[in-house]
DNA sequence: ATTGACAACCAAAACGTTTTGGATTATGAT
DNA sequence: ATCATAATCCAAAACGTTTTGGTTGTCAAT
C-alpha cells in the first residue's frame, strides 16, 4: 500500500490503465473493473479503495478498449452538405450548436464529416456504419427521395432526420411546416395590397423547397390569384442565385409587386438586385425571405421572414436520436414546428 | 471453397470480421491481416484470394480494435467556442467545411465538440486527452493567456492554432494579420478625407482584438492622429453589440466621421446605428468591418472590409496537424496570412 | 457434521485487430 | 546427403476493457 505513491510517480508519463490500479491495490482486475462500475458484489471498502487509488493515480478508461468489448460507441455521426468553401448554409452553424451542445450533455461524441452532396454521397455513410463508428446518425437537407434513409434503414442503423422526404414518413424527424410559414408570408403580403407576388424557389430536388413552394401557391390559389409560371424561379440558396432570379424577375414586361425568397440568402441578393434598378424595397417592391438569420434584422432593410429555430431543431434531434440509442420510445416520434413569421420592413408593413 | 458463397449469406447480418475471412479461405489469421495489407511475406495468390474475399463478404476493418491494438486514433478534435445558440462567430462555419474537407482527405475523423469558454473549458481537453479519443488537436479563437495551449503542451498532445497568443509562440499556428489588415483600412479612411476615425473593438482577452485594434492605433499615430480614448469602444462580437457601441459614438458631442468596427458584424451593426438616425452611410458616415462575410457584398449599402480566407486557413491548419501527427516536420509551422482589403461602399470610395 | 445461503473475490474468455518470433517447405548450391 | 537461403505461413501475445462463471470462506440453520 505504502510503495502506491513511487508507483504513481512512476507510471505518470504513460497512460494508467486498469491493471496499474489492481497491481497497486493488490486485488484483481476484475474487482478493479467492478469497484468502479459499483457492482454490488465489491465490499464496500473495496470499492473505496480501488475508487481513492483510481483517483490518484489519475486513471481514465481508455475509451477504444471499452467500446470494443461494448460494442458501443457513444458517438453520433452528421455528415455536412458542403459546397467547396462553405456550409450549405449560414444556419448550420447553429445546427451544430444545438446538436453539439445536446450530445455533450448526455456525453455522446459527435463525429463530424463534410460531403458534397453532389458525389458518391452514400460512400462515407457506409464507411462509417461497416467501421462501426457511430451508433446512430443525423441526417440533414433531405431530397425528395433519400438514399442515405434508404441505406440506413436497410442496414439497420438508427437515424433522426432533420427534414422529410416525399411519400412514406414512417421514420422520425423534426422539420419545420414550411407551408405554413409561407402561407403565412403570402397572406401578409395579399393583406399589405400586393397582387403580383413572384416566387424564388430553391432546387426541386431538396424537399423542402416543395414545402415553402407549395405554401406559396396554396396562398395565393385560395385568394383567386394563382401563381403564374413566368413569377417563378428556381435558384441555388445562394445570394448570387437570388440576385441573378430577381434581375430576371424585375425585367419581365408586368414586374412583380413582390418577391417571396425562399430563404433569407436568396432574399438578400433580390434586395440587391431591386436596390441596383433604383427602387425601393419596402415600397417599390416587397422581398421576404425564410429562415430569419441572424443578418435578416440587421440588413437594410430589415427582412421580414419566417423564424427556424434552428439551435432548438439541432438540440431535438440529437436528443431524439440518443433516446433511441438508449432503447427508449419516443413519445413523438415526429415533430413539425410552427413557423413564426417575422414582420419587418422589407416587406413594406408599417 | 464452394462453401464460401454460404458462409456469405449466413454472417451477411452480422459484422464482418478478420475471423470470418480466415475460416472463409482456410488461412490464418495472421495471413489474412498481412495479405490485406499487402505485406510481401504473403505470396500473390493468397493475396488475390484474401482480398477477392474480403471484398466479397463485404469486410471492413473494424475501427476501434484496430485504434485499440495501433494506439493510434487518426482523429483530431476541434472544439468550437459556442455561445448559447450561436457558434462564436458565422465563419466558424466556413473553418469548419475546410477542417472537414481537408481531414476527409486524408481519411481522418473530426471529432467536434461544443463548449462554451466560460465554463471549465479546460475539462473537456483534459477528458479528450486521457480518454486517448483524439491524436491531436485544432485550437480557435485565442485568448492572450491561453490555458489550453499551456495544458496541450504539458501533457505534450500535438495541436495547431488558429490565432496566436501573448508572449512566445512556440507552437505552430495560422493566424491572419490583424495589424495589416486594419492598418490597409485606416490608411484607406485617411485618404478619402476622414479625420476623427472611432474603434469597435472585440473583448479585450481575445487575442486578436488586440493584433486589429494595435493597427488602427499604428495607422492613426503614423499620420498624427492618435487614436482619442473617447473614440474606442469595446462591444462583443454581435450586431446588437456593434449597434450599442455605434450609438453611443454616434452621440458624442464632435461626432466620429468614420467607425472602424472589428469584424463585419459590429460593423453591420454600426450600419444599422447610422442609418436610424438618418445619417448615409458611406456619405456622412465611413463604417468599415472585418472578415468579408458573405453577407459584406450584399449588405446596404455594401461593407467595406478586409477578407480573410477563412476557408483555406481551416483546410491550412489541418494540413498541419495531420504532417505533425504523421511525424513530418513542417517547412513552415508560423504561418501568417496577409489580408486584402476590400473597398466597397460603405467608406464612401466612388 | 451437513447443508444452504450469502458475501467477497477472481481467472479466463471475449471484443477484433496487429505484431512478434518462429515454423515449415521448397530451391539450389555444395 | 547436407546446408543455406528464401518464400510462405501461422500460433500466440498484446492492446485495455467487461462479463461469465465460477471459487472460497463465513455464518446460521438443520
Amino acid at each position: 500500500m505504502w510503495c502506491l505513491r513511487f508507483a504513481l510517480t512512476e507510471t505518470a508519463t504513460m497512460a494508467v490503465t486498469i491493471k496499474d490500479i489492481a497491481r497497486a491495490t493488490g486485488k484483481s482486475i476484475t474487482t478493479v473493473s467492478r469497484a468502479l462500475h459499483d457492482y454490488d458484489d465489491v465490499s464496500a471498502e473495496t470499492k473505496q479503495l480501488v475508487q481513492r487509488v483510481a483517483a490518484e493515480m489519475g486513471y481514465t478508461p481508455n475509451l477504444w478498449a471499452q467500446r470494443l468489448q461494448k460494442q458501443r460507441t457513444d458517438t453520433i455521426g452528421l455528415i455536412l452538405p458542403t459546397q467547396g468553401p462553405r456550409l450549405g448554409d449560414p444556419f448550420f452553424g447553429q445546427l451544430i450548436a444545438g446538436v453539439g451542445d445536446k450530445a455533450g450533455e448526455h456525453s455522446y461524441d459527435l463525429l463530424v464529416s463534410t460531403q458534397a452532396p453532389d458525389a458518391d454521397e452514400l460512400a462515407i455513410y457506409k464507411r462509417k456504419v461497416q467501421g462501426r463508428q457511430v451508433d446512430g446518425f443525423i441526417i440533414v437537407r433531405t431530397r425528395r427521395q433519400d438514399l442515405r434513409i434508404d441505406y440506413l434503414r436497410t442496414v439497420d442503423v438508427p437515424f433522426v432526420v432533420f427534414g422529410r422526404t416525399e411519400g412514406d414518413l414512417d421514420y422520425p424527424f423534426v422539420d419545420e411546416d414550411g407551408t405554413a410559414g409561407m402561407e403565412a408570408v403570402v397572406e401578409h403580403l395579399l393583406r399589405l395590397g400586393r397582387r403580383r407576388i413572384a416566387c424564388i424557389a430553391p432546387p426541386a430536388e431538396l424537399m423542402f423547397a416543395e414545402h415553402r413552394l407549395r405554401g406559396v401557391q396554396n396562398a395565393l390559389q385560395r385568394h383567386g390569384y394563382p401563381l403564374e409560371p413566368d413569377l417563378m424561379r428556381r435558384a441555388d440558396l445562394t445570394q448570387r442565385g437570388g440576385l441573378r432570379a430577381a434581375q430576371e424577375l424585375l425585367a419581365l414586361p408586368r414586374r412583380p409587386d413582390a418577391i417571396v425568397a425562399c430563404n433569407d440568402l436568396m432574399a438578400f441578393g433580390a434586395m440587391s438586385a431591386a436596390q441596383k434598378l433604383g427602387l425601393v424595397v419596402g415600397q417599390d417592391i416587397a422581398v421576404t425571405g425564410f429562415d430569419d438569420t441572424p443578418w435578416a434584422e440587421h440588413s437594410h432593410p430589415p427582412l421580414t421572414t419566417v423564424h427556424q429555430p434552428i439551435y432548438e431543431i439541432g438540440a431535438m434531434v440529437c436528443d431524439m436520436l440518443i433516446r433511441i440509442l438508449q432503447g427508449q420510445t419516443l413519445e413523438q416520434q415526429q415533430i413539425l414546428m410552427e413557423p413564426r413569421l417575422v414582420i419587418r420592413q422589407s416587406c413594406g408593413a408599417a
